[in-house]
DNA sequence: TTTAAAAAAGACATTAATATCTTTTTAAAA
DNA sequence: TTTTAAAAAGATATTAATGTCTTTTTTAAA
């Protein structure tokens, strides 16, 4: 339901985390390398998101991607809005424009509970919270086949 | 979240059972002005649910669009996944292959949640549902402004 | 101060989704 | 049997998403 840029985004995140936590700021073509990702794509996605403020980069050598404690506290709504645009948590299934429960489409009422439940999530969870998952999982970011 | 394709599918079958209801089989120019969607655009997309049996068409003086009684039976569900592909429904949050409860995506669980109620609701409602809702609201598809 | 390694920027290529236009086929009715 | 109104088919255009390649800028270290 996401789009690959939202994918690639949310994975390199994670592997990004994962690696600053291990005191290493890694570079593009090592993330595209870990999640799977075309790199020069997912170097102009993570170019795009610094733009943003919600990654952190630093030039030269030595240089590469990490988060900042501020910026490990972006919900993964605030991301994911940043890349699919403001209304991808509110936007009507049938596609109107003017959609709500007074004036509803005919799918209003079940979609909008659905589509309550992943803003809430979204809402309340940060890239932290995928990369720490407190049940002993290990994280799988790249697996193309068992 | 669902392609622009999907959402004139939904808005033109609602359309098409409403009017037959009537007693009418309306042509593709019609249901678009209806819906307010690209017309020829629409012809294409309704031309090709025809091609997969999920709508009648009647050509000729007199032709036009229809649902037979079999095909108000098919589930919402069906029906987007032969535009959107079979495993909307199925597929990871985070764009990996093979992703379950064994081995999952950071965002596996809650996302799993939340997909598996889309589905249970796409696959237990049909057209008629949407078409014929019980709380008498009235229906909007075209709707741009208030 | 030169070199090396990194992100940033810019240009371009490819693919998929969306959209339009024209011609052909079909069938009912005049 | 001709006309008319419809879908079907085919060709093409446009736009947005995805992806690649090359050059420039920046920074640390040799």
């Amino acid at each position: 339901m996401f789009s690959k840029t939202s994918q690639y985004t949310l994975r390199a995140l994670v592997y990004i985390l994962l690696e600053n936590s291990k005191g290493r700021n890694p570079g593009f073509r090592e993330i595209a390398r870990e999640i799977d990702s075309p790199a020069e794509f997912t170097g102009k996605i993570l170019q795009d998101l610094a733009r943003k403020k919600i990654v952190s980069s630093a030039k030269g050598k030595h240089g590469g991607f990490f988060l900042t404690e501020a910026q490990r506290q972006i919900s993964l709504r605030t991301i994911i809005e940043h890349i699919e645009g403001e209304n991808i948590f509110q936007s009507c299934g049938f596609g109107l424009k003017y959609c709500d429960a007074a004036n509803p489409c005919p799918l209003h009422e079940e979609y909008a509970t659905i589509r309550e439940q992943l803003q809430q999530y979204m809402n309340s969870h940060t890239i932290s919270h995928l990369a720490f998952q407190t049940d002993g999982q290990r994280i799988y970011l790249k697996r193309e086949a068992l």
